[in-house]
This record gives C-alpha cells, sequence and structure tokens, in this order.
DNA sequence: GTTAGGG
DNA sequence: CCCTAAC
C-alpha cells in the first residue's frame, strides 16, 4: 500500500480551468490511493484515510510523484483526442510512468472500442459533439484542415466530406482488416476485467451532468478535474470503476454516483447490436483519426505503428511483387538505352495520380519515397473496397445555389498532357494556317505535287483540330490549368504526311550518313523540305522500322498487313526491305554497342550483382 | 543545338 | 507531332 499525492498542475489546456481558478476549491487535493499490482491507482477506503491521515500530512512534501503518473496518464488520454496537445511528452521518462500509461493507452482503447460501438455509436471522441467535424478534420487531417473547419459551414462539411472519402480511399486499403485485429488485440491484453462493469459505469454515469460528472471523477481518481468533456470524463469515471470493482472497498465512493444516475438507464439492455454501417463508420473515423496517433504518440506504442505498417505493408505488397524484375530489366537497358528520368510530363501525371488520390491532403512527406512508384498504382483499387465496404461513394459535396449535394467524385484535373495550343485552337485558327504555309509550298509543290495528297493531309488536318476542340471542351473544359511555361501562341505544327519521295530521301540518307545524323541527313539529303526537322527525320525512321518489322512480317506470313492507315501512304515492300537492312546494319554501329552492352552484363555477373550499379 | 525516347 | 531529358 502506497500513498499518492495528486494535483492538477497539468490541466487540461483545451479548456479554461474555472475550477482552479475559482476559489472556491482547492487548488491542490491529495487523494490516498493504493497501487495495484499492475499499476493502476485505486482509491483508498475511509478506513485507509483514517489510518494514513496523519502520515499524510507529515510526509505529504516527499511522497513520490504519483501526481505525474495521474498526469501523465491524463495528458495521454487526453492527448488520445486531441493530438495537438503537444507537450508533457517529457514526461515519459520512467519505465513504470510508460508501463503505466500503456496499461492506460489500453484501457482507453478499449473504453473507446465500447464507446464507439454501444454507448454512444455517434460520437465517439468528440470534445464536444458539435465538433465532431472539426475534430476528425483535425485529426484525420493532421491539422493541415484547420483553416477550412475555421471558415464556413459548408466548407467544413465539404472538407470533410472529402476527407473522408478521400481517406477512405487512401488509407481503407490497409486499415479495416487491420484494425479490428488491432482492436482485439488490445483488448486480449487487458480483457481482465469485465467488460460488464464497464457498460454499466457508461450507462450509469450517461445522464450526469459535466459537473456531476466531475464530482465523480474526483471521487474515483482523488483528484479534481476541470475537463468539460462529458465522453471523457465518463470514460474516465468508468475506468475508475472497473479498478475499483476489483477492490470493493472503493466502491462505494462511486457507488454514490452510481446510483444517482441509475435510476433512468438501469434497465437499457447491455448489449446493444450496433447495425454494420454504423460500426463501418467507426471503422473509417478510426482510421482518420490514426496518422495522428502514429505521428504522435511517443515510441512507447510503436507497437501500434509497426503493426500497421506490417499490415498496410502487406496489403501493398501484392503489386510490389515484380518490382525486382523491372529494377534489373531497367539496369540491364541502362546500357543500351539513355537512362531517362520521369519527364516533367509524367510527372505531372503522377502527381495528377497522387493529388487526385489525396486530394493533396496527407502526402506524409515521409512516408512517399519508400514507396513512391508503388503507390501510384494500387491506390485506384481501395476506392472500389471501401465503396462495398461502407457504401460509401467516392463523392464530393458541391455548394449548387448555397445547397450542398453530392456530386460524384470526377477529377477536375486535366488526365492529360497540358493542352499547349489551347488558344490557338480556340481563336487564332485561320492565321495560324497560315504562318507557314508559304514558304513550305513554294517548294513542295513540285515535290509532292506528283502524290497529290498534298490536299487532302490540309483537309484532315481541319478534321482532326476540330475533333481535339471537342475532345477539349468534353474532357479538358474544366481545367483552366494551362500550363504558363508554354508560349501561347505555340501552334501544333502543320501535318504533312511523308510522301514516298521523302522517305526514300530519308533511307538514302540513312543509308549514307548513317542513323541517328539526323541534322546532317537533314542539311544534305532535304534541304529543300524545310519544313522537316531532324527530330522529324528521326520519327519517322523510327516508325519506318517499325513498319519494316511488323509489315514485313506479317506480310511473309500472308496476314493481311494489319489495315493500313489510309492516311498514311503505303510504303513499298522494297523500301522497307532496305529500312529493315539499314535498321539492321546501322545499329551494327550499334552493335559495338551491343557488344559493350554485353560486356558490361557479362561482367556485372562476374562482379555480382548490384554492385556496379546505383 | 542535337539526339533519344516516351507520349 | 509534341515534349523533354540527356548530351
Amino acid at each position: 500500500m502506497e500513498v499518492g499525492g495528486s494535483q492538477d498542475a497539468l490541466e487540461n489546456t483545451n479548456d479554461d480551468n474555472n475550477f482552479n481558478k475559482n476559489g472556491n476549491s482547492d487548488p491542490v487535493v491529495y487523494q490516498l490511493v493504493r497501487v495495484e499490482g499492475d499499476g493502476t491507482l485505486v482509491p483508498a477506503t475511509e478506513d485507509e484515510v483514517l489510518q494514513f491521515e496523519d502520515f499524510l500530512h507529515d510526509e505529504k512534501v516527499d511522497l513520490p510523484s504519483i501526481d505525474d503518473v495521474a498526469h501523465v496518464e491524463e495528458y495521454f488520454t487526453n492527448d488520445c483526442i486531441k493530438p495537438d496537445f503537444g507537450e508533457g511528452t517529457s514526461k515519459l521518462d520512467t519505465a513504470d510512468v510508460q508501463g503505466l500509461m500503456v496499461d492506460a493507452a489500453l484501457e482507453e482503447g478499449r473504453l473507446h472500442t465500447l464507446d464507439d460501438s454501444i454507448v454512444l455509436p455517434s460520437n465517439c471522441s468528440a470534445v464536444h459533439d458539435q465538433e465532431l467535424d472539426k475534430l476528425d478534420t483535425e485529426q484525420g487531417g493532421n491539422n493541415i484542415a484547420q483553416q477550412d473547419s475555421a471558415s464556413t459551414e459548408t466548407t467544413k462539411s465539404t472538407v470533410l466530406n472529402e476527407l473522408s472519402s478521400d481517406k477512405e480511399k487512401a488509407d481503407a486499403c490497409s486499415k479495416p482488416v487491420n484494425d479490428t485485429s488491432t482492436r482485439q488485440s488490445v483488448s486480449g491484453v487487458t480483457s481482465s476485467v469485465p467488460e460488464f462493469s464497464i457498460l454499466r459505469g457508461e450507462v450509469c454515469l450517461d445522464n450526469l451532468t459535466i459537473r456531476e460528472l466531475q464530482e465523480a471523477f474526483r471521487a474515483t481518481f482523488g483528484r479534481q478535474t476541470t475537463v468539460k468533456d462529458k465522453l471523457w470524463l465518463k470514460r474516465r469515471i468508468a475506468m475508475g470503476l472497473t479498478n475499483s470493482c476489483d477492490v470493493p472497498s472503493s466502491g462505494c465512493i462511486v457507488k454514490d454516483y452510481k446510483v444517482i444516475g441509475m435510476g433512468a438507464k438501469q434497465e437499457i439492455p447491455v448489449v446493444q447490436r450496433i447495425p454494420k454501417m454504423e460500426l463501418d463508420a467507426t471503422l473509417v473515423r478510426d482510421q482518420v483519426m490514426d496518422p495522428g496517433h502514429e505521428r504522435d504518440l511517443p515510441s512507447t506504442f510503436s507497437y501500434h505503428s509497426e503493426e500497421q505498417q506490417r499490415l498496410s505493408k502487406r496489403l501493398k505488397r501484392v503489386p510490389t511483387d515484380n518490382d525486382e524484375p523491372q529494377v534489373t530489366i531497367f539496369s540491364e537497358q541502362g546500357t543500351a538505352k539513355r537512362i531517362r528520368k520521369p519527364t516533367k510530363r509524367y510527372i505531372e501525371e503522377l502527381s495528377d495520380v497522387e493529388t487526385h488520390e489525396s486530394t493533396g491532403r496527407l502526402s506524409s512527406p515521409g512516408k512517399r519515397p519508400v514507396c513512391d512508384e508503388v503507390l501510384l498504382r494500387p491506390r485506384v483499387a481501395p476506392l472500389h473496397e471501401v465503396g462495398s465496404l461502407s457504401t460509401t461513394y467516392p463523392t464530393r459535396k458541391d455548394t449548387l445555389g448555397g445547397c450542398s449535394v453530392h456530386v460524384p467524385y470526377v477529377s477536375r484535373m486535366r488526365r492529360g498532357r497540358p493542352r499547349s495550343n489551347f488558344i490557338p485552337f480556340l481563336d487564332l485558327e485561320p492565321s495560324v494556317e497560315c504562318t507557314e504555309v508559304p514558304a513550305a509550298d513554294g517548294v513542295n509543290l513540285e515535290k509532292e505535287g506528283d502524290q497529290g495528297n498534298h490536299k487532302n493531309t490540309e483537309r484532315k488536318e481541319h478534321v482532326e483540330t476540330n475533333k481535339e476542340v471537342q475532345g477539349l471542351q468534353a474532357k479538358d473544359f474544366f481545367s483552366p490549368d494551362v500550363n504558363p511555361k508554354l508560349k501561347l501562341g505555340a501552334k501544333r505544327k502543320h501535318h504533312r504526311a511523308w510522301t514516298l519521295s521523302e522517305v526514300v530521301k530519308l533511307v538514302d540518307g540513312v543509308a549514307r550518313y548513317g542513323a541517328g545524323k539526323w541534322s546532317e541527313i537533314r542539311r544534305l539529303a532535304f534541304s529543300s523540305y524545310s519544313y522537316r526537322t531532324s527530330v522529324d527525320l528521326k520519327d519517322k525512321w523510327r516508325n519506318l522500322i517499325r513498319a519494316s518489322q511488323t509489315q514485313l512480317s506479317t506480310e511473309n506470313d500472308g496476314v493481311c498487313p494489319r489495315k493500313s492507315n489510309p492516311s498514311t501512304i503505303p510504303i513499298p515492300p522494297s523500301i522497307l526491305l532496305r529500312v529493315k537492312e539499314l535498321a539492321e546494319m546501322q545499329p551494327q554501329a550499334g552493335d559495338l554497342r551491343a557488344a559493350i552492352k554485353f560486356a558490361g552484363q557479362s561482367t556485372m555477373a562476374v562482379q555480382g550483382k548490384g554492385s556496379g550499379f546505383l
């Protein structure tokens, strides 16, 4: 048996401390408690108090600081509710305190569960009921959305809604299973106390006023509290009740309050089945809370995050499995091809996905690098999972004429690459046509006149642009994200189909100067085709190679050479054959490259994998 | 500025 | 063809 002093030095900062500031109550209250074997505090009986009264008066100064324990405990449980309550972690110095905190946490966890599922299904962790939105937002969003919650009501609800849906998409994949298991393990650890008592405590305390609850708290824990959160008080008292149930001697103190509150609610059935929907909602809500926990809780609770990580990793693992092969392939290609890092456009699209999935929130920078690429693909899946889980469809709230309505979540972001020629398409079309044609036409007509398809291509171009404008209206209209980097006047180059003569010239040029000498070929062989850039030559050559590889092979098989695009001129097999030969020959310069590559591979194999890369 | 390569 | 990284 031990004697402990308890005082409210560290009070809940979220509430104004009227209790302490008013002089009517003692700022310091000492209470005799007994420390149970498991470290819990049990209020002493009256006999015990009498027995130690004298002792208390004399020795209280030197008493061990169990108050710290109490404080930390209170801090912790409080912290569960408000993660942004960011001090007091320094108190976690002794192992005893930590152990006690773990107990408290576990206890809290279990009570939490009970609260959510049975007693107070709609009000799990709110300081005030009406602040549920705000709280959840703060917790789930890691305070990102605090501004939002402070703004208008519609905004708030919108944020919450988006948050929940996004969280469901982003996190639910790993949580629902995970969460229950965590809970089970948690309650499994601490379920030495019959849950029945907790329930009764909750039920009985339900219709007490805050003041009464505070009294009950004081009676139960021997110290005052100014917390005005009913739920918190009830939980804490319930905890006290569960402890006191083990110790009959202290039952009397709380018993009074029990009796007071019992009248109305005693007949409430102990077990109330709540609809599955509620449970699911609870799960989701808890997920929203979790990141805050993970981040803010001291290392004592790493077991939680570890398990989370493990589970989530397991869930994410599936699409990850083929990562290794990709890496090796990539490395092999590394010597053969230029290693490109993702283009900006590519990055844009990826980040597009990301911001779409998480709406920019909660992109915890610490986590991203680990599974950066992996996340992108599988993240799409949870959307469906959750949809089936809690029938929460990915919707967002929109305000239409003042009232907010749910609309299907559709990305307003542009999915494709930014349209550089957005403006030209809309109003500069005619001038665009004129700018380029004159210079080119003069030279070309003689060359292309024989083909006679020049006009055709121009008409086709018109159709194409019209199509594109329609496409813009259809899917890009909501994306005003015109890339500022792109010049407004930039227009798509006038499309000119490659003529046979051009192709021949190109092939000749390649044969003469070698593939890759595009600027040279352009200068020497295409001097008269001012509109063909070296890039064009390169592209065309690439296409020719493709054509030669596919078309020739299919022709040999007797298969119809795959409905050739009527817009492209048919390339005579003779030319294709030449292309193929050149393609096989030219890289003979690349033969050297291949040899190098091969050598590199073999040396790599000798050296042992992986050492040379990165 | 050229070239390679993805889109 | 466009775009952009790599050269």
